[in-house]
RNA sequence: CUGGGUGUAGCACAGUUGGUAGCGCGCGACGUUUGGGACGUCGAGGUCGCAGGUUCAAGUCCUGUCACCCAGACCA
């Protein structure tokens, strides 16, 4: 992409509603754009950062077995009066809306009543099972108050898979698979290290459910941990009984902040029992299905890898969710000249900044902007045949020789 | 929803006892610059959140309303 073909500008100042880091720094940077509070649009910048988060969970999802789909926003009542949940006691974040011809609408939450509503169609025997299917849908949450820049938003998006099984066994069986993808999809996001599978508060059917949070200072949740972090604990079911169960202490654990970047829940026949998901088993008797729920907040991901890693110059993306590669400067004629051909040649994976401004600026706003390599190159250095490579995260530079640049995509 | 705060140019802000709106950044033109957000000259850009009211006159005073921020409450 080349700075000069885009519409987004970088500011030097924050707009004053945007204090957060993450709504800040993405907003300076150019990466979205604040409609109202809680609701953001994605700039091509930011657009990309999204479809990579979203590429690493689909390549995980679909390595064990998951369907993809996408599901309508509108929502029809009648499957969520069945569950009691279009009740606005019962859920108090809904945003609902009129249909001209008089009935009225909702604009999905979250899934569960529609997904299993769809499925009816299509499950009728064990043999249709087991069965997982998810999508990236745009949530919509009528929060009392939106926070955090993109961290807690009306609208969001989230990947939300659901599992269908013919049994317990098999849902606990599928449930630890989902644990694998989901270590493995924040390891490739470049938090494995700092979240962690956490123990909350349940639902009917299960006495916990797993949160995964990632540390992090301006997280809204409370976590306690023990050394190794074997064990981990919602604030919400942090007490002594539960510690008993568990044969920990309380002294082993600290607490810190933590935002929930994805959740795993047992379902079982919450959401199939009432809207009748059944199948036929093998002895041809009508049995329930048994479900899962796992979601992940792609926007809140974004937020939250955007604060986690940012310094006082701008955000710090990691390689594999930076919406380029690198950020490319050519300084002087030749330096130019050589600029736009290595551009040419990986024009997707480049950030060409071939603004006519001083190369001070350009520095900066690379910085700003949190591309992984720097790339520069200028008579200077070609006089050595190199380009200097500056690596955002660490600042380290280094003479890398033209032909070997390529390496760096 | 409770408490506190803020709405003036794309962004950040100033605007005195009411007298018809200003600075910086950014933007346009020209010139000088050209490896860490350069400089000079000229210039464009505003129904002062919205609606009422008071007044000869309202960014400024009054009433209402909306939006936004922070803390709390809330939060599969």
């Amino acid at each position: 992409m080349r700075l000069k073909n885009t519409f987004i500008k970088t500011l030097r100042e924050a707009p004053k509603d945007e204090l957060a880091k993450n709504g800040a720094l993405l907003t300076r940077a150019g990466y979205i754009h604040k409609e109202m509070a809680g609701v953001y649009d994605y700039l091509p910048l930011g657009l990309r950062v999204i479809e990579n988060i979203k590429n690493i969970i689909r390549e995980e999802l679909n390595a064990i077995g998951c369907e993809e789909v996408l599901m309508s926003t509108l929502q029809n009542p009648e499957p969520w009066e069945k569950t009691g949940r279009f009740s606005d006691q019962e859920v108090d974040i809904w945003f609902k809306t009129k249909l001209a011809s008089g009935g009225e609408l909702g604009l999905a939450p979250t899934h569960e009543e529609p997904m299993v509503n769809m499925l009816k169609t299509y499950i009728s025997s064990y043999k249709d099972l087991p069965l997982y299917v998810y999508q990236f849908q745009t949530k919509f949450r009528n929060e009392l108050r939106a926070k955090s820049g993109v961290m807690r938003g009306r609208e969001f998006l989230m990947k939300d898979l659901y599992s269908f099984h013919v049994s317990e066994a098999d849902l606990d069986n599928f449930y630890e698979k989902v644990e694998d993808a989901y270590a493995r999809i924040f390891d490739r996001l470049g938090i494995g290290d700092c979240t962690y599978k956490t123990f909350a508060s349940g639902g009917i059917f299960s006495k916990y459910s797993h949160e995964y949070q990632t540390l992090l200072d301006v997280g809204e949740d409370t976590i306690y941990y023990n050394k190794d972090h074997s064990l981990v604990f919602n604030k919400e079911v942090f007490n002594d009984e539960v510690l008993a169960e568990f044969g920990a202490k309380r002294e082993d654990f600290e607490e810190t902040n933590a935002a929930e970047t994805g959740n795993i829940f047992k379902l079982m026949f919450k959401y199939s029992e009432p809207l009748g998901l059944k199948f036929s088993d093998e002895e041809n008797h009508m049995q329930t299905v048994y479900m899962g729920c796992y979601g992940m907040g792609v926007s809140r991901l974004m937020g939250v890898i955007a604060e986690k890693f940012a310094d006082n110059k701008g955000l710090i993306w990691p390689k594999s969710v930076a919406p380029f590669q690198i950020y490319l400067v050519g300084i002087g004629e030749e330096g130019t000249k050589r600029a736009e051909e290595f551009y040419n040649e990986h024009a997707d994976k480049i950030l060409f900044d071939d603004r006519d401004v001083r190369p001070g600026e350009k520095f900066a706003d690379s910085e700003l902007m949190g591309i992984p390599y720097r790339v520069v190159i200028s008579d200077k250095t070609l006089a050595d045949g190199v380009a200097e490579v500056v690596e955002r995260a660490s600042g380290e530079t280094s003479k890398i020789s033209l032909d070997k640049l390529s390496d760096l995509l």
